[in-house]
DNA sequence: CAAATGTATTAGAATGATTCTAAAGTGAAT
DNA sequence: ATTCACTTTAGAATCATTCTAATACATTTG
């Protein structure tokens, strides 16, 4: 078994264990967003990636795909910036920063940020999730 | 001197304050975003309100506008939601809940959350802002 | 105050991300 | 192999936002 299959057993699983039907276009779609560490894709960089290694994939496939994946639980969905939406494979709770100029995103782990205080949530509405987003700007040069 | 005169007064002072020009339309959006408390409006719900009060005024402009003052520091954008933006006339800092089925931010005042410890920034950028999102679900029937 | 000048405003077109449609393809079950 | 539900797709549609280039207005100048 190739390291090729093996990935693609794994993703398999990954999907089925979602909920998801196994199909070719979603294989290789968790191939290339869960075959490496964690990422931020947009929609789009996601399809040229795709395109860049040779799939045959639409763009609607695509947005399909990230959306069941999103509404399956293997990716969260970040919004920091008016244009576009970021997709992220880490799905554990984490932080962001966010590079305005660069509109690039970079994880935070959960415990390097410390929330000691957060106010009551108005009635009748729960917490879903806390997010903390450090927006950067490029340093001023010396 | 009728009270609306006065508001208008007021909201001159602070176009001019911020280096815009004074001029109709700006004096009556202004009205509409400051002459209340504060809020968060959308470009849209904007638009509708300005024509409600019998304004005349083009779409092209709500978003000219919303966007210069933004620019001149008058107005803050919030990215929340990933099909619109909002406005937000309150530009201490400070943070927000988001209601998603609502598409509402209600504001958190800065000392009602304790952000305790941040990681470093990457070498060679600065932080601009640090904003704290509380999404919010209903509460589950009892 | 009237003409001149630079901004502002506008209708409508353009853009760009995302979603929709409805037709053809594929996976799983029989 | 046949069926049936689900998936993929090209292209159209949608929707927020921006752009264009023509007209209106605010401010300055004479
Ligand atoms: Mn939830
Ligand atoms: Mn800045
Ligand atoms: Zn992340
Ligand atoms: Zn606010």
């Amino acid at each position: 078994m190739r390291l090729n299959e093996k990935t693609k057993a794994l993703m398999a699983n990954k999907l089925s264990a979602a909920g998801l039907r196994v199909t070719q276009a979603r294989l290789a779609l968790a191939h290339l967003l869960f075959g490496q560490g964690d990422r931020h894709v947009t929609a789009d960089a996601l399809r040229e990636e795709a395109l860049a290694a040779g799939l045959k994939i639409s763009q609607a496939t695509v947005y399909n795909t990230l959306n069941q994946f999103h509404a399956a639980g293997l990716l969260r969905q970040v919004q920091v910036d008016q244009a576009r939406s970021y997709f992220d494979t880490n799905i554990d709770t984490h932080h962001h920063f966010y590079v305005e100029d660069e509109a690039r995103l970079i994880d935070i782990a959960a415990q390097e940020v410390d929330v000691t205080r957060l106010p009551d949530s108005p009635k009748g509405y729960d917490v879903d999730r806390v997010e903390v987003i450090i927006r950067l700007d490029k340093s001023p040069k010396a």
